[in-house]
DNA sequence: ATTCATGATTGTTC
DNA sequence: GAACAATCATGAAT
């Protein structure tokens, strides 16, 4: 402390041997000593020096009204000159101008994230791309709308927590920088602070909590990866279809029991009508098709009541389509109206046809009028009555995907039943036991 | 608690 | 890449 005092009343005793100093100001006289040496102003410096060295060591009120008395102090105005010439000298108040961070590429990363999870940016209808997405990956459903609303709230959650964390800090950043800028403004009466300097400590306070910021960030993408991580990994968590899902399926699956392997565009079709997505449509007969296979005899009665019902929709189809033969115009396509094949299930003996007789489905699309439909359904009664006679046992057409799949269903290969014609529907009586 | 049914996943085959 | 086969994991019934 002496030793600073020291160099402090020596450069003080340089800088004050009468030259002019910063902005044009000139020593002014000591007061009430005209005349006197130097050793007089010495000891001016000396006591401010003093005073300023030892400010720190005082309590608050002290050192309060200490300042104030720097501050009057008629050395004050030279003192200051001469510790600007200093800095500048010493080229202080130029040092850290170069600060200009890049982004980090860190919380860059963290940042998109966010964005991505839907966690950071605008609300997007209280959702969230992520949810989204994994409401997506997961199926979709409204049968697994229960675990996307858990998740969107549990993220809504974390977005929340994450949002009032994130202003609690701009807050008290801004507040802490207000503070310091005052402080420094303050200071500046009594030593050389430029503008330049606050703005370059305001940056320091700004990176100090940014990289709280950036924990805060960090720690709110972990949470929304495990909050992730636990949603994805309760995909597996089944929930059986509606009723009437399961109803549909099985319908078109008995109805083609001959060739249950729905198209593309079926595939679509159903599962727009049971509310799933084709990949569960594609599970689904999968899964049917396979345990079906493995015990034919228990899926039996199955089969049966299936088939019953696909006779009797398809009956009533046929005297609605009979009927409006009547009542139209033999002329008049029945195009908008759908019609009969809007009736419950006819959707399906028409897709049926058209996965089992192109020509059938060709033909109803191409005339479209009321005679073709008739003629449709009559062929899908005559395919029903396969089916009803197949109640003791499968009926099956052939084709060369259908011989894949009877080959399995069949323990015991009834030979030439293979050879059949697609295009024929031939009823086999299955020697399965039921 | 156990068993069965069923949707989903995974590895393999064609 | 679709389908198959085996398996997993869960829901529902008992």
């Amino acid at each position: 402390m002496d030793d600073q005092a020291r160099i402090m009343q020596s450069i003080g005793g340089v800088s004050l041997a009468g030259h002019s100093v910063q902005g044009g100001m000139t020593l002014p006289p000591p007061h009430g000593h005209d005349g006197t040496d130097g050793d007089g102003r010495k000891q001016d410096i000396g006591d401010i020096l003093h005073q300023i060295m030892t400010i720190t060591d005082q309590s608050l009120d002290e050192a309060q009204a200490k300042k104030h008395g720097l501050n009057c102090h008629r050395m004050k105005p030279a003192l200051f000159s001469v510790l600007c010439e200093i800095k500048e000298k010493t080229g202080l108040s130029i040092r850290g101008a170069q600060e200009e961070d890049p982004p980090d590429p860190q919380l860059m990363r963290l940042d998109n994230m966010l964005l991505a999870e839907g966690v950071a940016g605008p609300e997007k209808g209280g959702g969230s791309a992520a949810a989204a997405a994994a409401a997506v990956a997961s199926g979709g459903t409204a049968d697994n709308s229960i675990e996307h609303s858990d998740y969107r709230a549990k993220l809504t959650q974390i977005r929340q927590i994450y949002h009032t964390e994130l202003e609690k800090y701009e807050q008290a950043c801004n507040e802490f920088t207000t503070h310091v800028m005052n402080l420094l403004r303050e200071q500046s009466r009594t030593r050389p602070i430029s503008p330049k300097e606050i703005e370059r400590m305001v940056g320091i306070i700004h990176r100090k909590f940014s990289s709280i910021q950036m924990q805060l960030k960090q720690s709110t993408c972990e949470a929304v990866m495990i909050l992730r991580s636990r949603f994805l990994d309760a995909r597996r968590k089944r929930r059986n279809f509606s009723k009437q899902a399961t109803e549909i399926l099985n319908e078109y699956f008995y109805s083609h029991l001959s060739n249950p392997y729905p198209s593309e565009e079926a595939k679509e079709e159903l599962a727009k009508k049971c509310s799933i997505t084709v990949s569960q449509v594609s599970n689904w007969f999968g899964n049917k098709r396979i345990r079906y296979k493995k015990n034919i005899g228990k899926f039996q009665e199955e089969a049966n009541l299936y088939a019953a019902k696909t006779a009797v929709n398809a009956a009533q189809a046929a005297a609605v389509a009979a009927q409006n033969s009547q009542a139209n115009s033999p002329t008049t396509p029945n195009s908008g109206s759908s019609g009969s094949y809007n009736l419950p299930n006819s959707g399906d003996m028409f897709l049926s046809m058209q996965s089992l007789n192109g020509d059938s489905y060709q033909g109803a699309q191409v005339g479209a009028n009321v005679q073709s439909q008739v003629d449709t359904m009559r062929h899908v009664i005559s395919q029903t009555a396969g089916y009803n006679d197949a109640l003791g046992g499968n009926t099956m057409y052939i084709s060369h995907k259908v011989s894949h799949f009877r080959a399995g269903c069949q323990p015991v290969p009834t030979g030439s039943a293979d050879l059949m014609p697609t295009e024929e529907p031939e009823s086999v009586h299955s020697d399965t036991s039921n």
